[in-house]
DNA sequence: CGCCTTTGACCGGCGC
DNA sequence: GCGCCGGTCAAAGGCG
């Protein structure tokens, strides 16, 4: 089903409510980024989506934010060699900025709205699904009929990038990939590697506009984000504030109560918790394969007080309102 | 050797 | 009931 026309959307948030993330803005988000707060249950149903990025305005929000944004200039971050774009994000050594108007972003959206299994229940039932119990002989039994799986709280990042997945400072696995209809673009599953954290990402890039690559989180880390990398590379971690559940409240409490669609654009908005020290983690993880630049970028993003440099004292200001 | 990706198959939900 | 589609599994292979 998804966001249909004339569904309430609850909040486009241009700048409200952002005093309330004020204080954990993750300084290394990427400023020309959309973020897309999924609805817990969208409704499930229908491939076909709507256009809700522009339901929600995104296209203009997008144009705005490429227009009135000026490129962040970050001494430390040098442009990824994997990167043609010139207008780069520190923290985001791969991925150069961020927006969209991709329909495909809202198919994903919507998507993700309807696309987990209904078992797995929190991070435990997740975990279990990582097993054979999805499989196995309890999965349909324990499912009342009708009754659908409570979902993680999923965030969508959508990152101009030439790389598709993201590096965000934790480890991921990939534990599979499809096809995905209506895109020439195949979507990846990742799953957190560690034992105890169920949280999954998806990736995929918009149809409409290739350059763009739609990160979708599911669940909650539960535990430190900085998985020390294997490599050579380790960016300092947040504090243990930043990713335990403290800001859960702080993202619960703006999931629309009812199902919405929330588009934040975070330059006002936060990502929630460790969505948002995942990603500002994300250069960190310069493990293998991934440019040098990119740790470099990481040790530029840590500080927030840079925050003052990365957001155009325009969007402060409306921060602070 | 450990960890990761790849990839085909399988499963379940949903629409028709 | 059937088919489509998204999500997941797991074996095999690759890489450092």
């Amino acid at each position: 089903m998804g966001l249909e026309k004339g569904e309430e959307v609850t909040e486009v948030m241009e700048g409200a409510a952002s005093s309330l993330f004020s204080d954990v803005l993750w300084p290394g988000f990427p400023i020309n980024s959309a973020i897309l707060d999924l609805p817990d249950e969208a409704g499930g149903g229908g491939s076909e989506s709507p256009d809700f990025m522009e339901l929600l305005g995104l296209q203009d929000l997008s144009q705005s934010l490429f227009n009135s944004t000026p490129p962040i200039q970050t001494p430390q971050a040098a442009p990824p060699a994997e990167s043609s774009e010139t207008v780069n994000f520190p923290a985001t050594p791969n991925s150069s900025s961020m927006s969209s108007s991709s329909t495909d972003a809202a198919n994903d959206a919507d998507r993700v709205a309807q696309a987990t299994a209904p078992e797995a229940v929190g991070d435990e039932g997740a975990e279990l699904g990582r097993g054979k119990t999805i499989r196995g002989s309890n999965s349909k039994g324990e499912k009342k009929k009708g009754q659908k799986r409570q979902r993680e709280p999923r965030f969508a990042f959508m990152t101009k990038s030439e790389v598709d997945h993201l590096e965000d400072g934790y480890r991921w696995r990939k534990y599979g990939q499809k096809a995905v209809k209506n895109s020439p673009f195949p979507r990846s599953y990742y799953r957190c590697t560690s034992a105890v954290c169920s949280v999954k990402k998806r990736v995929e890039r918009s149809c409409k506009d290739p350059t763009i690559v739609v990160t979708t989180y599911e669940g909650q880390h539960t535990h430190p984000s900085p998985v020390v990398p294997r490599g050579t590379h380790r960016y300092a971690p947040p504090p243990p504030s930043a990713w335990s559940s403290p800001y859960l409240p702080i993202f619960s409490s703006c999931l629309p109560s009812t199902q919405t669609l929330e588009f934040r654009q975070h330059i006002s908005n936060t990502p929630p918790f460790d969505y948002a020290t995942s990603f500002a983690a994300s250069v960190g993880d310069a493990r293998r394969h991934r440019e040098p630049a990119a740790a470099a970028a990481a040790g530029a993003v840590r500080d927030h007080g840079l925050l003052q440099d990365l957001i155009p004292a325009k969007v402060m200001k409306t921060d602070q309102e």
